[in-house]
Order: C-alpha cells, then sequence, then structure tokens
DNA sequence: GATAGTTTCATACAATTGTTTGAAATGCAA
DNA sequence: TTGCATTTCAAACAATTGTATGAAACTATC
C-alpha cells in the first residue's frame, strides 16, 4: 500500500508556498521543511520539481474548469438551453474570485496558485496550458448564443475584458485597498462579482449595442 | 571621463533580456554575454544585479509616469482644466498600450519591461513601487474633476478596471489572439485603446450613472 | 518471525548562481 | 615618458539549487 501520507503533505505545502511567494523563491527544501517529510521525497514521489507543480496544476485547473462548467450548465438548464449573459460571466469569473478573495482557507490557497501560475509561466505549466483555450471557447459559445446580434470580435473582447477584470483584481487588491484608502471593501466578495459581471455585461452589450459605435465615435476624435 | 560605453550596454542588453524572458531566467552571465562585456563589469558599475534592476525600472518608471502625465496635463488644458473623461482613461492606458503593442522597437522593449516588473514582483523592484500609488493617485483626482457626481468607490473601481483591461491585454494577448483565431486585430493599437477606454468609460458613467443601479441589481438576484 | 517490497533518511554530487579578487589593460594629465 | 586613476578581464569563491545514492527503517505477506 503506498504512503500517499507524504504525498499529499508535499503538495499542500507545495501549493500554499506557491501560492504565497511564487514559483520563483520557493526552493524544494523550502517545501520539505514545510511539509516535515524529507527532501528526497519530492523526486521519490514525483521524480522533479517540474512534475510537481505539473500534478498541482492539472489538478487544480481541472477542478477550477468543472466548477465553472457547473455553473453555466446549471445557468443553461434554468434558462431553457440558452443562458443570460451576466449567469455566463458570473460563472466564468465567480468561481476564482470566490476562490480567492473568498474566507475559506483551503480554497484560497488553491486559487490564489492557480493566479500563481497563470501569472509566472514556468515551463512546465506552459506545456499543459493550451487546453485552456478549448475551456474558454465553450463560454465564448454560450455567450454567441445568448447575444447572437454582437460581432464574434465584440464577444471575445468581452470575454477577455472580464477575465482582465477578475484577475487583476485578484493579483493587486492590495494596490486598489491602498489607492482607495480602504474605501473599497475587498471582503465583499459577492459585491466585487456582480462589479466584474455588470462592467462586462455594460461592454457587451453597450446600453443596446452601442459598444461598436462608442468605439468607432472615439476613434474618430 | 567615466565610460558610460559598457554600462548602457548592459542595461540595453539587460533590459531586452528581462522583457523577453522574465526576471526569474535570466543570469548575469546571460546578459553580459548580450551586451558582449566582462562577466565583472555588472557588479562593477552597478553592484549587484538587483541594483541594475532597481535602476532600469526607476529610469523606466519615471519616463512612463512622464509620458502619461503629459497627455493628462494636455487635456485638461483643452478641456479648460477640466479633461473629459475618455481622454483621462486615454492618457492612463494609451502610453502603455502603445509601449507595448506597437511597432516601435525600443519603446516596445521598454515597455514590456515595464509590465515584467509589474507581474513578477521581484524584491529590488518592491521596494520601490510604493510611489505608483502617489502617481495614480492624480488620475483619481482628476476623474473626480471630471465626473463630480460620481461617488469615490466607483472612480476607484474604474481606474481599477481600466487599467486590469489594458494590462491584461498586453500580458495575454497571445491567449486571445489564439481563442479568437486571429479574429481580434492586436496590431490595430489605437482600435484596442479606444475599445479599453470605452469599456471603462461606461464602467464609470454606466449610461447616466446605472452602473451602481446595476450592481445592486445583480446582487438582488 | 523471516522476507520482499516500499518508503524514509542523511549525505553527497554536479551544476548554476551572484559576487569578489587581483592583475592586466587603458586612458589621461603632468 | 612617467604616474595615477579608471576600467576590463580571467579566474576563483561561496552559497544555493535540483537531483542521485545507498543504507536504514518500515510494512505487509507468507
Amino acid at each position: 500500500m503506498p504512503s500517499d501520507q507524504t504525498r499529499s503533505a508535499i503538495l499542500a505545502a507545495a501549493e500554499r508556498l506557491y501560492a504565497d511567494r511564487g514559483f520563483g523563491d520557493v526552493t524544494l527544501r523550502d517545501i520539505v521543511a514545510a511539509a516535515d517529510v524529507n527532501l528526497a521525497a519530492v523526486n521519490y514521489h514525483f521524480g522533479s520539481k517540474g512534475e510537481l507543480i505539473a500534478e498541482l496544476f492539472v489538478t487544480r485547473s481541472l477542478a477550477t474548469n468543472r466548477e465553472r462548467l457547473n455553473e453555466l450548465k446549471a445557468a443553461e438548464f434554468a434558462g431553457g438551453g440558452r443562458a443570460s449573459i451576466d449567469a455566463i460571466l458570473r460563472a466564468l469569473v465567480g468561481p476564482t474570485l470566490r476562490g480567492c478573495l473568498g474566507p475559506d482557507r483551503e480554497r484560497s490557497t488553491a486559487a490564489r496558485f492557480m493566479i500563481r501560475a497563470s501569472i509566472e509561466s514556468v515551463p512546465p505549466i506552459r506545456r499543459i496550458k493550451n487546453r485552456e483555450i478549448d475551456h474558454l471557447r465553450k463560454f465564448a459559445a454560450a455567450m454567441r448564443r445568448s447575444l447572437p446580434d454582437r460581432s464574434a470580435v465584440d464577444l471575445y473582447w468581452g470575454l477577455h475584458f472580464a477575465l482582465a477584470m477578475a484577475h487583476q483584481t485578484i493579483r493587486d487588491s492590495e494596490r486598489l485597498a491602498k489607492l482607495s484608502e480602504g474605501m473599497c471593501d475587498l471582503n465583499d466578495v459577492a459585491g466585487i462579482i456582480e462589479r466584474v459581471v455588470a462592467v462586462s455585461v455594460m461592454a457587451l452589450t453597450g446600453g443596446e449595442s452601442k459598444t461598436a459605435e462608442k468605439v468607432g465615435a472615439l476613434r474618430a476624435r
């Protein structure tokens, strides 16, 4: 019977350290010290540092995607096959925002690890990351069904911007807090999600398709 | 007479390498090889690797801030002391977007270096970065003057989201290109700027102050 | 309770890193 | 030229890194 006690202790410690300090300055010795296991255990159980990171990433990546897709399916079911655009966007940005900003410690580490992974693109992760495109494509398709009149380009930009806002809010919540001197409540996760969704919906619908015009008008200046 | 030939060769090579590959995996030996100078030259001219990075960052940081403030001042002058909100946002996101996505090679390296710096937060940079808050505060003040009716919280979020969209577009333009299968033209820098500005303006004005309502309405669901 | 397979451990290894050193080369003033 | 300061260079240094090794400890089966 394989002892996965050591194995999971390493995974947990590694994820927490990577989430906190990034891949750049976390050594295997840091990890085994935090996990209270022997240095050689990492190579014994995972083969190499890169494979450890890869395993962490694929596990969390699958979990996040599953969570997002569940919300999407639920929204589509509730809407009789066609989800509302705000529900789609909520399914896209909700899980990550809740995971990173919410109070749940365990989820928080997982989500912050994923943010790190999306920022500091280390080789073992870069190789896997292409699958994310396929995942996002499902959301693009749902958006196309929800807003059949919008151009594909507008939809892609809307999707891109929604992720951008959610992402940056997690990555740089500290700056926003400092800049606003605490006026922006970063503990109100639900409020943040709705703010991101609201802006994204506006970007996509633009008060009845004004976005394209607005872009055009501003460009003409 | 000090020989700044070596000095500037190091600076140029370091900036290019850091911009291309990030701080994580660029060694001093990579830099001196690219600059075609001796290894010891870095420590002789800069003292340490950290001080080299810091010098690069402060130089570029000052330049970017100056550029942004120039555009802001010009916009405020043109508007008789009060700039339009879209002009303010354009001054905020324009320089970086033009720098990173534009064709100008030299500016491109500089801008991409700054993006790296804002992502991979290495110690020497982290220490300096607090000044950025003061810089952003000037834009927040201009926005307050331009939209005196909006709440401060909304303005901060709008500023935050504008930077988020610009930032992510630079950092992850590749994903957007892949996702949209080339439909989103990332060479049309002016168009991208206007798109970011348009969405930010909508987020801030929300079709005559609908943002807050919309957030409220969505939250009520 | 002996044995085979698995897991842990201390230790060592090879490679890479930023930094230092002291001598050689260079530039420039007298 | 001589003398002095600045700059370059090859070499070495100390520290850290991921990885490998072989013996010890453990676990479960017979």
